[in-house]
RNA sequence: GGUGGAGUGGCCGAGAGGCGAGGCAACGGACUGCAAAUCCGUCUACACGGGUUCAAAUCCCGUCUCCACCUCCA
């Protein structure tokens, strides 16, 4: 339940004034967020899902301060790749799209993202398109084309102040679109209904509009469903940065231009590059996200997205991959130590580490609160030597707590798969605790020799055995790679 | 041509005028029968050339390199 009033704690980038501002929300006590989901054409990649994650953790943040929290992400299932895509694979575009919705949804459930509050698709929202389509028709800023294709486009040099956002004038732009001037006033002007071409298209992709048949344009997409779900103006619309031009740009002009002042801020996560260059589909360097998680543990990717600030581009390797790993690991094996130490604690009844709050408060700065985990952690580690005690459970709480709030607590059931099956780990634990009493008592008959094959016997099976002053403990080590 | 962003120690990755984030790796020490884990310590960096300042990785000028966007892109 939200708080009333939430106090002003948070500061966010807003990229439109490309400045850190006070986050200062339209309704108080709650916060609406846009983001622009995905053009389901193919599965995601990392590139992707760093979006996703990113608007997690955000999410997750306000919620913590308080916020009743509206998290809109979009599905465009209907455009002119996935169109394309028919003829390649041989099934209904609306199949392949459907199927690559299911596949981001996978993703998501894997990474550990919370689902959005609604993911309202294109095809489904239709009407609200074609209203705000006439209002702008109405307003003098949308026209229909002149050469009859039944397109329908947004008049940009009606609108003084297009380029806003992303700081351009109109004039220095590139006019790529010269050669192919399709009924246009001015090259820059954008589609916001494409009429349907019926030798191309299937008739399954056209909608009957005014300006007859034919499907909305991207751009449109987003404003329309923004409206319906956040209101006429709403606190935050994200996505990843290469899209603040043309597509937010333009959502903002349209919507602007129908009378809606649409989002307060605009929040961009940087890219994730690959060889050097941007993760894209048409440069053909994506990583998927399934492809990944076969080499590393999901929580250990959603480590690595998360932890570098998400305004820095993120150069994916699977070294540095397995350097986020490594370093997660040291994390995690504190809280399942301190967790067998102490037999658990609730994270949420935990207090929260003052310099994480003001590392997240400042533009969710998670490098710096990071950091101060690690000092929390490093303290715990330390009491860990010897055994329970109030304090070693305030350091687990506070760790816990955390790393929950990145969605990176080990622990949660999000991630119970780890150990697989709980009876087999069972039965597993009596047979590893019989080798390990026999180790016990060749060390004490000083046979280290026998001792050392039970535990190289263990290891040579993917289970680590380790000494701890309270007895020894063991994992499972190859457990992702048998799991595979 | 236009609009933004970045170049930090072996590596990853923060910071943005003075007090050296953090992690990984390496090395030394403690602990251990030996390990593992952990703790303590060591390794003193900011692309280059000028300038401002008592003081610059941080500000200014110039140069080089890289990334994103101006075409579908998270």
């Amino acid at each position: 339940p939200a708080r009333y009033p939430v106090p002003v704690t948070l500061r966010l980038y807003d990229t439109a004034t490309r400045a850190v501002h006070d986050f200062v929300p339209v309704a108080p006590g709650k916060v609406g967020i846009y983001h622009c989901g995905l053009t389901v054409q193919g599965p995601p990649h990392v590139g992707h899902i760093r979006k996703e994650v990113t608007f997690d953790v955000a999410r997750r943040w306000f919620e913590h301060l308080g916020y009743d929290v509206t998290l809109i992400a979009n599905i465009t299932d209907i455009d002119d790749r996935i169109l394309a895509r028919e003829v390649d694979e041989g099934r209904p575009w609306w199949s392949i799209a459907y199927a690559n919705e299911l596949a981001l949804h996978e993703a998501y459930a894997v990474l550990g993202c919370l689902p959005p509050t609604y993911e309202p698709r294109a095809t489904g929202h239709i009407p609200e398109m074609l209203e705000l389509i006439g209002q702008l028709i109405t307003k003098g800023h949308a026209y229909e084309a002149a050469d009859g294709s039944g397109d329908v486009y947004f008049d940009v040099r009606s609108w003084p102040s297009y380029g806003e956002l992303s700081n351009q004038r109109i004039d220095d732009m590139e006019a790529a679109t010269d050669a192919d001037p399709r009924g246009k006033r001015d090259p820059r002007d954008f589609a916001l209904w494409k009429g349907f071409k019926k030798e191309e298209e299937p008739a399954t992709a056209a909608w009957s509009a005014p300006w007859g048949l034919g499907r909305p344009g991207w751009h449109l997409e987003c404003s329309a469903m923004a409206g319906k779900y956040l209101g006429d103006e709403f606190d935050i619309h994200g996505g990843g940065l290469d899209l603040r031009f043309p597509h937010h740009e333009n959502e903002l002009a349209q919507s602007r231009a129908a009378g809606r002042p649409f989002a307060r801020m605009w929040m961009h996560n940087a890219m994730v590059n690959l060889a050097g260059e941007k993760m894209s589909k048409s440069v053909g360097n994506t990583m998927l996200v399934s492809a990944v998680v076969e080499r590393v543990r999901p929580i250990e990717l959603r480590y690595y997205l998360v932890a570098p600030h998400y305004r820095s581009v993120i150069e994916f390797s699977f070294e540095s991959l397995a350097e986020a790993a490594t370093a997660f690991q040291r994390i995690e094996g504190f809280v399942l130590r301190a967790t067998e130490m102490t037999g658990g604690v609730d994270p949420t009844a935990a207090v929260l580490c003052a310099e994480f709050a003001e590392a997240m408060d400042d533009d969710l700065s998670v490098p710096a609160a990071l950091a101060a985990l690690q000092g929390v952690l490093r303290e715990g580690n330390k009491l860990l030597a010897d055994g329970d005690s109030p304090a070693l459970r305030g350091n687990l709480g506070a760790v816990r707590r955390m790393l929950g709030l990145l969605g990176l607590d080990p622990l949660s059931p999000r991630w119970a798969s780890r150990d697989g099956d709980p009876a087999l780990r069972g039965s597993l634990d009596v047979l590893v605790r019989h080798l390990i009493e026999q180790r016990q008592d060749a060390r004490q008959s000083k046979d280290f020799a026998a001792a050392d094959r039970v535990r190289d016997q263990l290891r040579a099976a993917g289970i680590e055995v380790e000494d701890t002053p309270a007895g020894a403990r063991w994992t499972v080590t190859s457990a992702t790679a048998e799991e595979s």
